[in-house]
DNA sequence: GCTTTAAAAAGTAATTT
DNA sequence: AAATTACTTTATAAAGC
Protein backbone atom coordinates (compact mmCIF):
# COMPACT_ATOMS: atom_id res chain seq x y z
CA UNK A 1 0.00 0.00 0.00
CA UNK A 2 2.81 1.89 0.90
CA UNK A 3 4.06 1.18 -2.51
CA UNK A 4 1.09 2.41 -4.44
CA UNK A 5 1.19 5.45 -2.95
CA UNK A 6 5.04 6.65 -3.54
CA UNK A 7 4.70 5.02 -7.58
CA UNK A 8 1.79 7.67 -7.54
CA UNK A 9 3.38 10.66 -5.90
CA UNK A 10 6.24 9.53 -8.23
CA UNK A 11 4.27 9.33 -11.24
CA UNK A 12 2.39 12.62 -10.43
CA UNK A 13 5.93 14.41 -9.61
CA UNK A 14 7.13 12.93 -12.94
CA UNK A 15 4.00 14.44 -14.59
CA UNK A 16 4.47 18.18 -12.80
CA UNK A 17 7.89 17.70 -13.87
CA UNK A 18 7.02 17.15 -17.29
CA UNK A 19 4.47 19.90 -17.52
CA UNK A 20 6.66 22.15 -15.92
CA UNK A 21 9.72 21.03 -18.92
CA UNK A 22 7.16 21.65 -21.92
CA UNK A 23 6.05 25.14 -20.16
CA UNK A 24 9.83 26.01 -20.10
CA UNK A 25 10.67 24.60 -23.75
CA UNK A 26 7.63 26.46 -25.26
CA UNK A 27 8.55 29.50 -23.01
CA UNK A 28 12.45 29.64 -24.77
CA UNK A 29 11.57 28.46 -28.19
CA UNK A 30 8.90 31.36 -27.90
CA UNK A 31 11.34 33.91 -26.99
CA UNK A 32 14.03 32.62 -29.79
CA UNK A 33 11.37 33.54 -32.74
CA UNK A 34 10.25 36.63 -30.76
CA UNK A 35 6.45 35.93 -30.48
CA UNK A 36 3.89 38.30 -27.84
CA UNK A 37 3.20 36.28 -24.82
CA UNK A 38 -0.19 36.27 -25.58
CA UNK A 39 0.81 33.49 -27.76
CA UNK A 40 2.97 31.44 -25.19
CA UNK A 41 -0.10 31.47 -23.48
CA UNK A 42 -2.36 30.04 -25.78
CA UNK A 43 0.36 27.35 -26.87
CA UNK A 44 0.43 26.45 -22.81
CA UNK A 45 -3.66 26.44 -22.53
CA UNK A 46 -3.13 23.60 -25.72
CA UNK A 47 -0.56 21.65 -24.22
CA UNK A 48 -2.84 21.29 -21.14
CA UNK A 49 -5.37 20.14 -23.55
CA UNK A 50 -3.26 17.68 -25.04
CA UNK A 51 -1.80 16.28 -21.85
CA UNK A 52 -5.68 16.00 -20.14
CA UNK A 53 -6.93 14.22 -23.95
CA UNK A 54 -3.50 11.78 -23.53
CA UNK A 55 -2.31 12.84 -26.47
CA UNK A 56 0.88 13.26 -25.27
CA UNK A 57 1.80 9.17 -24.92
CA UNK A 58 3.88 8.03 -27.43
CA UNK A 59 5.57 10.77 -28.44
CA UNK A 60 8.40 13.30 -27.18
CA UNK A 61 7.38 16.23 -25.01
CA UNK A 62 9.81 18.46 -27.02
CA UNK A 63 7.54 17.46 -30.37
CA UNK A 64 4.29 18.26 -28.52
CA UNK A 65 5.29 21.29 -27.21
CA UNK A 66 6.57 22.71 -30.38
CA UNK A 67 3.76 21.64 -32.09
CA UNK A 68 1.49 23.76 -29.83
CA UNK A 69 3.65 26.54 -29.96
CA UNK A 70 2.95 26.30 -33.63
CA UNK A 71 -0.84 26.16 -33.47
CA UNK A 72 -0.53 28.74 -31.16
CA UNK A 73 1.42 31.35 -33.78
CA UNK A 74 -1.18 30.09 -36.70
CA UNK A 75 -4.50 30.97 -33.88
CA UNK A 76 -3.17 34.30 -32.86
CA UNK A 77 -2.73 35.26 -36.86
CA UNK A 78 0.97 35.70 -36.68
CA UNK A 79 2.56 32.38 -38.29
CA UNK A 80 5.68 30.92 -37.99
CA UNK A 81 7.01 28.97 -40.76
CA UNK A 82 7.37 24.93 -39.91
CA UNK A 83 11.11 26.14 -41.12
CA UNK A 84 11.22 28.36 -38.68
CA UNK A 85 9.59 26.53 -36.00
CA UNK A 86 11.76 23.91 -36.42
CA UNK A 87 15.49 25.98 -36.31
CA UNK A 88 14.37 26.70 -32.35
CA UNK A 89 12.96 23.06 -31.86
CA UNK A 90 15.30 20.28 -31.27
CA UNK A 91 12.29 18.15 -33.16
CA UNK A 92 13.06 18.29 -36.98
CA UNK A 93 10.27 19.49 -38.95
CA UNK A 94 8.71 16.31 -40.46
CA UNK A 95 7.71 15.18 -36.90
CA UNK A 96 6.76 18.96 -35.66
CA UNK A 97 4.34 18.21 -39.21
CA UNK A 98 3.24 15.31 -38.50
CA UNK A 99 2.48 15.94 -34.46
CA UNK A 100 0.75 19.22 -35.08
CA UNK A 101 -1.70 17.17 -37.21
CA UNK A 102 -2.21 14.69 -34.74
CA UNK A 103 -3.14 17.00 -32.17
CA UNK A 104 -4.64 19.75 -34.68
CA UNK A 105 -7.03 16.33 -35.36
CA UNK A 106 -7.63 15.26 -31.90
CA UNK A 107 -8.23 18.60 -30.70
CA UNK A 108 -11.00 19.58 -33.38
CA UNK A 109 -8.62 22.19 -33.81
CA UNK A 110 -10.15 23.08 -37.12
CA UNK A 111 -7.52 25.15 -38.57
CA UNK A 112 -7.91 27.31 -41.26
CA UNK A 113 -5.42 27.00 -43.83
CA UNK A 114 -2.60 30.22 -43.21
CA UNK A 115 -3.53 33.53 -45.05
CA UNK A 116 0.05 34.29 -46.51
CA UNK A 117 -1.13 38.12 -45.99
CA UNK A 118 0.07 36.90 -42.43
CA UNK A 119 3.46 36.46 -43.60
CA UNK A 120 3.42 40.09 -45.03
CA UNK A 121 3.59 43.10 -41.53
CA UNK A 122 6.91 40.78 -40.73
CA UNK A 123 9.00 39.62 -43.87
CA UNK A 124 8.54 43.53 -45.11
CA UNK A 125 9.44 44.91 -41.48
CA UNK A 126 12.69 42.03 -41.90
CA UNK A 127 13.37 44.20 -45.31
CA UNK A 128 12.54 47.37 -44.07
CA UNK A 129 9.94 47.69 -46.55
CA UNK A 130 7.68 50.86 -46.90
CA UNK A 131 3.66 50.21 -45.85
CA UNK A 132 3.31 51.33 -49.78
CA UNK A 133 5.26 47.64 -50.41
CA UNK A 134 3.17 46.36 -48.00
CA UNK A 135 -0.29 47.46 -48.99
CA UNK A 136 1.10 46.42 -52.81
CA UNK A 137 1.85 43.16 -51.22
CA UNK A 138 -1.26 42.34 -49.88
CA UNK A 139 -3.51 43.32 -53.17
CA UNK A 140 -1.30 41.21 -55.22
CA UNK A 141 -1.60 37.65 -52.85
CA UNK A 142 -5.58 39.13 -52.76
CA UNK A 143 -6.30 39.16 -56.46
CA UNK A 144 -3.75 36.35 -57.23
CA UNK A 145 -5.99 33.76 -54.66
CA UNK A 146 -8.97 34.91 -56.11
CA UNK A 147 -7.61 33.34 -59.45
CA UNK A 148 -6.78 30.51 -57.99
CA UNK A 149 -2.66 30.87 -57.86
CA UNK A 150 -2.48 29.42 -54.02
CA UNK A 151 -3.98 25.82 -54.64
CA UNK A 152 -1.19 23.79 -53.17
CA UNK A 153 0.93 26.51 -52.92
CA UNK A 154 2.88 27.31 -49.81
CA UNK A 155 2.21 30.34 -47.84
CA UNK A 156 5.55 31.66 -47.19
CA UNK A 157 6.90 31.20 -50.65
CA UNK A 158 3.71 32.75 -52.01
CA UNK A 159 3.88 36.01 -49.56
CA UNK A 160 7.57 35.98 -50.68
CA UNK A 161 6.56 36.11 -54.34
CA UNK A 162 4.10 39.04 -54.13
CA UNK A 163 6.53 41.25 -51.76
CA UNK A 164 9.33 40.82 -54.26
CA UNK A 165 7.13 42.03 -56.95
CA UNK A 166 5.40 44.67 -54.76
CA UNK A 167 8.86 46.16 -54.10
CA UNK A 168 9.39 46.52 -57.77
CA UNK A 169 6.19 48.21 -58.49
CA UNK A 170 7.22 50.67 -55.61
CA UNK A 171 10.50 51.09 -56.78
CA UNK A 172 11.90 49.95 -54.11
CA UNK A 173 13.58 46.88 -55.56
CA UNK A 174 14.87 43.88 -53.31
CA UNK A 175 16.69 40.85 -55.21
CA UNK A 176 15.05 37.54 -54.49
CA UNK A 177 17.94 36.64 -52.78
CA UNK A 178 17.25 39.14 -49.85
CA UNK A 179 12.99 37.93 -50.00
CA UNK A 180 14.59 34.71 -50.14
CA UNK A 181 16.26 34.67 -47.01
CA UNK A 182 13.96 36.14 -44.88
CA UNK A 183 10.82 34.22 -45.80
CA UNK A 184 13.08 31.11 -46.20
CA UNK A 185 12.37 29.76 -49.60
CA UNK A 186 14.47 29.31 -52.64
CA UNK A 187 14.77 31.66 -55.09
CA UNK A 188 13.74 29.45 -57.64
CA UNK A 189 10.42 29.49 -55.42
CA UNK A 190 10.14 32.93 -55.77
CA UNK A 191 10.35 33.10 -59.48
CA UNK A 192 8.25 30.78 -60.21
CA UNK A 193 5.31 32.30 -57.71
CA UNK A 194 6.37 35.86 -59.39
CA UNK A 195 6.09 34.97 -62.60
CA UNK A 196 2.34 33.45 -62.26
CA UNK A 197 1.16 36.15 -60.30
CA UNK A 198 2.40 39.03 -62.39
CA UNK A 199 0.72 37.25 -65.49
CA UNK A 200 -2.20 37.11 -63.70
CA UNK A 201 -1.95 40.81 -62.33
CA UNK A 202 -1.56 41.86 -66.03
CA UNK A 203 1.38 43.98 -64.97
CA UNK A 204 4.31 44.38 -67.40
CA UNK B 1 -17.18 16.96 -70.99
CA UNK B 2 -15.41 13.94 -70.28
CA UNK B 3 -17.01 12.01 -67.33
CA UNK B 4 -14.52 11.70 -64.40
CA UNK B 5 -14.78 8.33 -64.01
CA UNK B 6 -13.41 8.00 -67.83
CA UNK B 7 -10.31 9.00 -66.51
CA UNK B 8 -9.50 7.03 -63.57
CA UNK B 9 -6.49 5.02 -64.04
CA UNK B 10 -4.59 2.25 -61.47
CA UNK B 11 -1.13 2.97 -60.29
CA UNK B 12 -0.44 0.47 -58.67
CA UNK B 13 -2.26 -2.59 -56.61
CA UNK B 14 -0.78 -4.52 -53.36
CA UNK B 15 -1.96 -7.70 -52.82
CA UNK B 16 -0.90 -10.08 -50.18
CA UNK B 17 -1.18 -14.21 -50.39
CA UNK B 18 1.21 -17.14 -48.90
CA UNK B 19 2.51 -20.51 -49.72
CA UNK B 20 2.02 -21.98 -46.64
CA UNK B 21 5.55 -23.36 -45.84
CA UNK B 22 8.13 -21.79 -44.15
CA UNK B 23 11.54 -20.50 -46.13
CA UNK B 24 14.95 -20.50 -45.82
CA UNK B 25 15.22 -16.83 -46.84
CA UNK B 26 18.95 -17.06 -46.85
CA UNK B 27 19.26 -20.25 -49.39
CA UNK B 28 16.39 -18.47 -51.63
CA UNK B 29 18.71 -15.27 -51.69
CA UNK B 30 21.52 -17.25 -52.86
CA UNK B 31 19.28 -19.70 -55.56
CA UNK B 32 17.47 -16.97 -56.61
CA UNK B 33 18.90 -14.43 -58.88
CA UNK B 34 18.33 -10.79 -58.72
CA UNK B 35 16.93 -10.73 -55.07
CA UNK B 36 17.95 -8.74 -52.44
CA UNK B 37 17.63 -9.59 -48.93
CA UNK B 38 19.02 -7.82 -46.32
CA UNK B 39 17.44 -9.01 -42.97
CA UNK B 40 19.16 -6.34 -40.79
CA UNK B 41 17.49 -3.80 -42.47
CA UNK B 42 13.93 -6.28 -43.55
CA UNK B 43 12.79 -9.14 -42.72
CA UNK B 44 11.17 -9.38 -46.39
CA UNK B 45 13.22 -10.72 -49.33
CA UNK B 46 12.85 -8.47 -52.35
CA UNK B 47 12.15 -10.26 -55.53
CA UNK B 48 11.48 -7.85 -58.70
CA UNK B 49 9.58 -9.35 -61.75
CA UNK B 50 9.31 -7.27 -65.08
CA UNK B 51 6.24 -8.63 -67.01
CA UNK B 52 4.40 -7.33 -65.47
CA UNK B 53 6.38 -4.87 -63.60
CA UNK B 54 6.22 -5.87 -59.87
CA UNK B 55 8.14 -6.19 -56.40
CA UNK B 56 7.67 -9.35 -54.24
CA UNK B 57 8.36 -9.07 -50.72
CA UNK B 58 9.25 -12.87 -49.22
CA UNK B 59 8.72 -14.02 -45.45
CA UNK B 60 10.48 -16.65 -43.83
CA UNK B 61 6.79 -17.73 -43.21
CA UNK B 62 6.25 -17.88 -46.78
CA UNK B 63 3.73 -14.82 -46.78
CA UNK B 64 3.88 -12.84 -49.81
CA UNK B 65 3.42 -9.26 -50.24
CA UNK B 66 2.90 -8.30 -54.28
CA UNK B 67 3.08 -4.35 -54.87
CA UNK B 68 3.57 -2.22 -57.90
CA UNK B 69 1.56 -3.92 -60.22
CA UNK B 70 -1.13 -1.64 -62.74
CA UNK B 71 -3.85 -4.06 -62.48
CA UNK B 72 -5.22 -7.36 -60.35
CA UNK B 73 -4.57 -9.09 -63.69
CA UNK B 74 -1.04 -8.45 -63.53
CA UNK B 75 -0.91 -8.76 -59.44
CA UNK B 76 -1.99 -12.19 -60.37
CA UNK B 77 0.50 -12.71 -63.37
CA UNK B 78 3.48 -11.61 -61.37
CA UNK B 79 2.29 -13.56 -58.43
CA UNK B 80 2.43 -16.61 -60.96
CA UNK B 81 6.09 -16.03 -62.08
CA UNK B 82 7.20 -16.01 -58.53
CA UNK B 83 5.86 -18.83 -57.89
CA UNK B 84 6.80 -20.87 -60.64
CA UNK B 85 10.60 -19.42 -59.70
CA UNK B 86 10.38 -20.89 -56.02
CA UNK B 87 9.19 -24.25 -57.58
CA UNK B 88 12.17 -24.29 -59.79
CA UNK B 89 13.82 -23.98 -56.10
CA UNK B 90 12.02 -27.35 -55.55
CA UNK B 91 9.95 -25.37 -53.16
CA UNK B 92 6.36 -27.03 -53.21
CA UNK B 93 3.62 -24.20 -53.74
CA UNK B 94 -0.10 -25.00 -54.12
CA UNK B 95 -1.78 -24.43 -57.55
CA UNK B 96 -3.30 -21.42 -56.79
CA UNK B 97 -3.00 -20.19 -53.75
CA UNK B 98 -5.17 -17.51 -52.28
CA UNK B 99 -4.47 -13.83 -53.81
CA UNK B 100 -6.21 -11.00 -51.69
CA UNK B 101 -6.15 -7.53 -52.92
CA UNK B 102 -5.21 -5.43 -50.38
CA UNK B 103 -5.18 -1.77 -51.86
CA UNK B 104 -5.53 0.11 -55.28
CA UNK B 105 -4.20 3.03 -55.53
CA UNK B 106 -6.15 5.04 -58.44
CA UNK B 107 -5.42 8.37 -60.30
CA UNK B 108 -8.03 10.64 -61.97
CA UNK B 109 -8.89 14.59 -63.29
CA UNK B 110 -11.93 16.27 -62.41
CA UNK B 111 -11.32 18.39 -65.52
CA UNK B 112 -10.51 21.41 -64.29
CA UNK B 113 -9.17 23.60 -61.86
CA UNK B 114 -10.08 23.06 -57.95
CA UNK B 115 -9.91 26.19 -55.06
CA UNK B 116 -8.25 24.09 -52.59
CA UNK B 117 -9.14 26.55 -49.70
CA UNK B 118 -12.85 27.12 -50.71
CA UNK B 119 -13.15 23.05 -50.51
CA UNK B 120 -11.35 23.05 -47.54
CA UNK B 121 -14.01 25.42 -45.88
CA UNK B 122 -17.04 23.90 -47.76
CA UNK B 123 -16.50 20.06 -47.37
CA UNK B 124 -15.56 21.13 -43.30
CA UNK B 125 -12.69 21.66 -41.53
CA UNK B 126 -12.97 18.62 -39.65
CA UNK B 127 -13.25 15.94 -42.27
CA UNK B 128 -10.14 17.74 -44.46
CA UNK B 129 -6.55 18.01 -44.28
CA UNK B 130 -5.24 20.86 -46.37
CA UNK B 131 -1.58 21.83 -45.13
CA UNK B 132 -0.20 23.22 -48.21
CA UNK B 133 2.92 24.03 -46.28
CA UNK B 134 3.72 20.58 -45.95
CA UNK B 135 1.97 19.33 -48.98
CA UNK B 136 0.41 20.49 -52.15
CA UNK B 137 -2.73 17.97 -51.74
CA UNK B 138 -5.85 18.55 -49.82
CA UNK B 139 -6.60 15.27 -47.80
CA UNK B 140 -10.32 14.30 -48.16
CA UNK B 141 -11.48 10.78 -46.07
CA UNK B 142 -14.30 9.11 -47.38
CA UNK B 143 -16.76 6.62 -45.46
CA UNK B 144 -18.35 5.03 -48.47
CA UNK B 145 -16.11 3.72 -49.92
CA UNK B 146 -13.98 4.10 -47.30
CA UNK B 147 -10.74 5.45 -49.24
CA UNK B 148 -8.63 8.64 -49.00
CA UNK B 149 -8.62 11.07 -51.96
CA UNK B 150 -6.01 13.45 -52.54
CA UNK B 151 -7.19 16.46 -54.31
CA UNK B 152 -4.84 18.82 -56.25
CA UNK B 153 -5.44 22.51 -57.89
CA UNK B 154 -5.57 20.93 -61.05
CA UNK B 155 -8.25 18.97 -60.49
CA UNK B 156 -6.26 16.00 -61.02
CA UNK B 157 -6.84 13.68 -58.13
CA UNK B 158 -5.54 10.26 -55.88
CA UNK B 159 -7.70 7.73 -54.60
CA UNK B 160 -5.70 4.84 -52.65
CA UNK B 161 -7.29 2.67 -49.36
CA UNK B 162 -9.57 0.86 -51.86
CA UNK B 163 -10.07 -2.97 -52.61
CA UNK B 164 -11.66 -3.10 -55.36
CA UNK B 165 -11.61 -1.02 -58.74
CA UNK B 166 -15.14 0.08 -58.06
CA UNK B 167 -14.46 1.73 -55.07
CA UNK B 168 -12.54 4.60 -57.09
CA UNK B 169 -15.40 4.92 -59.27
CA UNK B 170 -17.74 5.59 -56.58
CA UNK B 171 -15.07 7.56 -55.19
CA UNK B 172 -15.19 9.81 -57.87
CA UNK B 173 -19.14 9.92 -58.34
CA UNK B 174 -19.28 11.04 -54.45
CA UNK B 175 -16.77 13.62 -54.74
CA UNK B 176 -18.02 15.38 -58.37
CA UNK B 177 -21.54 15.47 -56.44
CA UNK B 178 -20.74 16.87 -53.18
CA UNK B 179 -18.00 19.68 -55.44
CA UNK B 180 -21.05 20.71 -57.81
CA UNK B 181 -23.62 20.56 -55.18
CA UNK B 182 -20.94 23.09 -52.88
CA UNK B 183 -20.88 25.05 -56.44
CA UNK B 184 -16.98 24.32 -56.47
CA UNK B 185 -16.88 22.50 -59.82
CA UNK B 186 -16.65 25.02 -62.52
C1' DG C 1 5.84 3.67 -33.69
C1' DC C 2 9.74 2.14 -37.28
C1' DT C 3 11.95 -0.58 -40.90
C1' DT C 4 10.77 -1.93 -47.08
C1' DT C 5 8.03 -2.05 -51.55
C1' DA C 6 5.21 0.24 -55.40
C1' DA C 7 2.70 4.29 -57.70
C1' DA C 8 0.31 8.82 -58.64
C1' DA C 9 -0.50 13.75 -57.68
C1' DA C 10 2.32 18.89 -57.38
C1' DG C 11 5.26 21.78 -54.68
C1' DT C 12 9.70 22.64 -52.90
C1' DA C 13 14.59 21.88 -52.25
C1' DA C 14 19.22 20.34 -53.07
C1' DT C 15 22.57 18.90 -56.62
C1' DT C 16 24.53 18.69 -61.28
C1' DT C 17 25.37 20.14 -65.53
C1' DA D 1 19.81 29.16 -64.88
C1' DA D 2 17.94 24.92 -66.42
C1' DA D 3 17.80 19.91 -65.61
C1' DT D 4 17.89 16.08 -62.59
C1' DT D 5 17.22 13.80 -58.41
C1' DA D 6 14.90 13.52 -54.22
C1' DC D 7 11.78 14.31 -50.63
C1' DT D 8 6.85 15.69 -48.74
C1' DT D 9 1.39 13.13 -48.47
C1' DT D 10 -2.18 9.01 -48.83
C1' DA D 11 -3.06 3.31 -48.11
C1' DT D 12 -1.57 -1.54 -47.51
C1' DA D 13 0.32 -6.20 -46.30
C1' DA D 14 4.37 -8.68 -44.41
C1' DA D 15 7.94 -9.96 -39.30
C1' DG D 16 10.43 -7.99 -35.85
C1' DC D 17 12.27 -4.54 -32.98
Amino acid sequence: RLRKWQERIRTKDAGERNLQFALSEIDRMASALGVPRSVREVASVVYRRALNEDLIRGRSIEGVSTSCLYVACRQESIPRSLEEVADVSRVEKKEIGRTYRYIAQELSLEMKPVDPKEYVPRFCSALDSSEEVQAKAREIIDTTAEEGLLSGKSPTGFAAAAIYAASLLCNEKKTQREVADVAQVTEVTIRNRYQEQIETMGIH
Amino acid sequence: MTDPKDTINIENVVASTGIGQELDLQSVAMDLEGADYDPEQFPGLVYRTQNPKSAALIFRSGKIVCTGAKSTDDVHESLRIVFDKLRELQIQVNEDPEIVVQNIVTSADLGRNLNLNAIAIGLGLENIEYEPEQFPGLVYRLDEPEVVALLFGSGKLVITGGKKPEDAEHAVDKIVSRLEDLGLLE
